[in-house]
DNA sequence: CCCTTTCGATACATCGGTGTATCCAATACA
DNA sequence: TGTATTGGATACACCGATGTATCGAAAGGG
């Protein structure tokens, strides 16, 4: 029973072994899945003791969310950088190869992002948090895309820019269900470019899949 | 320890049991989530002591897997009737909506697939026997679609009716992620059929969004 | 209808994880 | 540098779940 205070006179030892809980506990996390995975185990991969998990977190869910939190906030910065990369006008096939580096670098990341989303999809509360994070993704490519139009004009089929930005994160979700299956990243990398400036760009550039 | 021996003499109460004990451990790990169930959760839940658990299973994951077999091989012959209703020619847009139908028709089942997804995920051999699983799906779509060409022309843009099956799955997968945090069906169903009537001809019928 | 085999319930020993309470050490601030 | 305060380690009591061994009951075969 701790947890800092609201008057928190001290801290920096603190925030240092926090943060070696948060590396562990992605570590442990991503080997074992969330479900899996017993406060001892963080600690050991930590080299805390229980004593300090506790005065840090009050559960494994609460280590979760900050977890996930933390490394979805980052990705998430990335992502933005990436599509900022260019002027104010967005050269769209630049753009996709930036950002599907990104976004499939990190499979321990993968795994993790989809143990949240199962957790999440059991909890209303939780459920809401991601989803606003992944309107605010989805609104930022909207944007992003709203500054392409007129030079590589979108396809009528996806509706407006908000339609198209949909269909990018449908895309990239259902790439990344195949991807933690046959664990190819090169190919699910090439196979999500190539889906993705199908759908925003148009037609030009055949599918490959030769696999599975 | 028994799990039926080599010589099997009889059996009737016992794969009476056997269906009991899966039924309920379907609700149980829907509601749950695999790894947050004991197996005394699943005993309780279908009337039975631990001793009936150990006599039909050795452990939870086989229980599992078996349960997960069932389900996608039902769900998997579901998919194929719908696809094989009209004659030797297919109506693409009149297939897409009996299979959208099909697919997305329960919540509890989208739940226990993701979490074998993410169960496959970390194992290697589970994760074969679904990449199989799915690859035949596929293949089944495939061939299908390919007797529609001709009629409905398939966008060029997907490549082969073997890439297009590809874009299927994953717009489908990409729909379930969706689905799964905000439980609005009908708009994911509307949405899917969108998604895939867009994707499988060529460019007719806006996509709407307005979710999220 | 009896008798053999199998199924499933009960009882038991054990283990691993949890949360709390207590104590020593490290650290900020004067 | 001294000291008040916080952070984390250790020890403890407590389940809850696991797996096994044993036993009674049900069901199929003759």
């Amino acid at each position: 029973m701790a947890l800092k205070g609201s008057t928190g006179r001290v801290t920096r030892r603190r925030v240092h072994t926090r943060a070696n809980l948060l590396d562990a506990a992605f570590s442990v996390f991503a080997a074992k899945g969330f479900g899996h995975v017993s406060i001892e185990e963080v600690c050991e991969a930590a080299g805390y003791s229980r004593g300090a998990f506790y005065s840090n977190f009050s559960s494994l869910d609460e280590l979760f969310f900050a977890l996930y939190r933390e490394r979805a906030d980052l990705i998430a910065e990335q992502v933005s950088g990436a599509l900022a990369l260019d002027g104010p006008d967005l050269d769209v096939p630049a753009a996709v190869d930036r950002v599907t580096d990104v976004l499939l670098l990190d499979r321990d990341w993968l795994l993790v992002k989809t143990d949240f989303l199962v957790h999440a999809a059991r909890d209303p509360e939780v459920a809401r948090s991601l989803l606003e994070h992944r309107a605010r993704l989805r609104r930022a490519i909207a944007e992003r895309l709203g500054r392409a139009r007129g030079h590589t004009a979108l396809p009528a089929v996806l509706g407006d820019t908000d339609g198209a930005a949909h269909a990018v994160v449908a895309a990239y979700d259902g790439v990344t269900t195949q991807l933690l299956l046959d664990r190819d990243l090169d190919h699910a990398r090439g196979w999500l470019k190539q889906l993705l400036t199908a759908l925003l760009t148009d037609g030009s550039g055949t599918l490959d899949h030769t696999k599975n």
